[in-house]
DNA sequence: CCGGGTTCTTACCGTTGCGTAACTTACTTC
DNA sequence: GAAGTAAGTTACGCAACGGTAAGAACCCGG
């Protein structure tokens, strides 16, 4: 074979960004090893070690990546239209991103081992969470809702959309459009109906 | 210290398995090494290797198990009710495992590499989504639901109790009581204001 | 064709972790 | 108390992995 030529250090920092990624992806942080991505990159270790200093690093930009990534993506979704609007957009940009960055998709929904060490909860998509649960508290306030409930939507939604997309990565059979939309209803529709002070019907036994 | 004594083989197996059990809830399949465990259990490795044959077989009996507790709570927790009642119930029965049973549900929540590589979908808790989508499926044909349908909502349904269960576990703040009301409510009301026909209300650009 | 910087490789170290072979210790039963 | 069985230990083989030291191959301006 012996098909790679040298490259500039600018040209094997990103083609090594992208063979990790998909290293990643597949084998998550801990089932990949340096050696593999370094051979899959048609290159020794210490070019990786060179460029990122260590399997942290590169796992980090990845990971920075990818986050900007769709948060990029999702804010741009609900930047405009009604609060429904905005719900199903933010849907429909997820799953999109689900179905067109399936590999991105892959690292973010795994738990990371870095974030899980020194934050407290592991998952990457806690963060975007709680970015919703912010939005999400300004409008119940103005809406006469309990804004310390809004995380619990919050984290619903999210919890949702990306079980939602595991899903559909493995089937793939309805278009992201038709799922979209069923989320977007039922988020829609349970936010829109929500009771301000909900109880449980609780069945006497 | 040189606490622990000579077991009867029925009890050092229990005792393994709620050690490892443990450990696997902590550190992950990979992050946990049958050292670790062994010495959790003031043993050596060749008691576990004796017991479980390996690593493998100690993971596959833990799922295994915690797999039945669940399975068994919420069918039971579903048995009766309204439709309403139901999903209410289901919901607490959920949380209510999560907070009696963090360890169990740490482990059902991470992705096991176990049923990933045979499997397609790596989540344990696919199962059980998949089980909801045939309650639901016959649900929705009996309501004039299209039943293909199904599945995206019990996915959702999974997904959302199932993060914001992750998320409770870190914060511990509201009751599961007043979780599972807000979760039930969404949800219900989501289903219960479903159109037959979901469509988006895509704005204009 | 020669010096200087960049790019990359070979070869290795230390550690960790799964799994096993050979042996020892304790308990029970006659 | 000897024989036999159940329970457990020590010590090792072996492979994989993260990381590094030392130097080779390449390229370009002079």
């Amino acid at each position: 074979m012996k098909a790679s030529r040298r490259l500039p250090a600018s040209e094997r920092r990103a083609q090594l960004i992208e063979v990790g990624r998909a290293a990643f992806a597949r084998y998550g942080y801990e089932g990949t090893s340096m050696e593999k991505v370094a051979d899959s990159a048609r290159v020794s270790k210490p070019v990786i070690y060179e460029h990122f200093g260590g399997k942290e690093g590169l796992y980090a930009v990845i990971v920075d990546r990818e986050m900007d990534y769709v948060v990029r993506r999702i804010v741009e979704a609900i930047a405009t239209g009604t609060p429904r609007e905005r719900v199903e957009q933010a849907s429909l940009a997820f799953l999109t991103y689900v179905r067109d960055q399936p590999d991105g998709f892959a690292i973010l929904s795994q738990d990371s081992p870095l974030t899980a060490t020194r934050g407290r909860l592991s998952s990457l998509l806690n963060d975007l969470a709680e970015r919703v649960g912010h939005v999400f508290a300004a409008s119940f306030k103005d809406a006469g809702y309990d804004p310390r409930a809004a995380p619990i939507y919050a984290h619903a939604l999210v919890g949702m959309v990306t079980f939602v997309g595991k899903w559909w990565t493995d089937v793939r059979k309805p278009s992201v459009e038709e799922v979209a939309k069923h989320i977007g209803a039922l988020a829609w529709m349970g936010l829109r109906h929500l009771p301000k002070k909900p109880t449980l019907q609780s069945r006497p036994r």
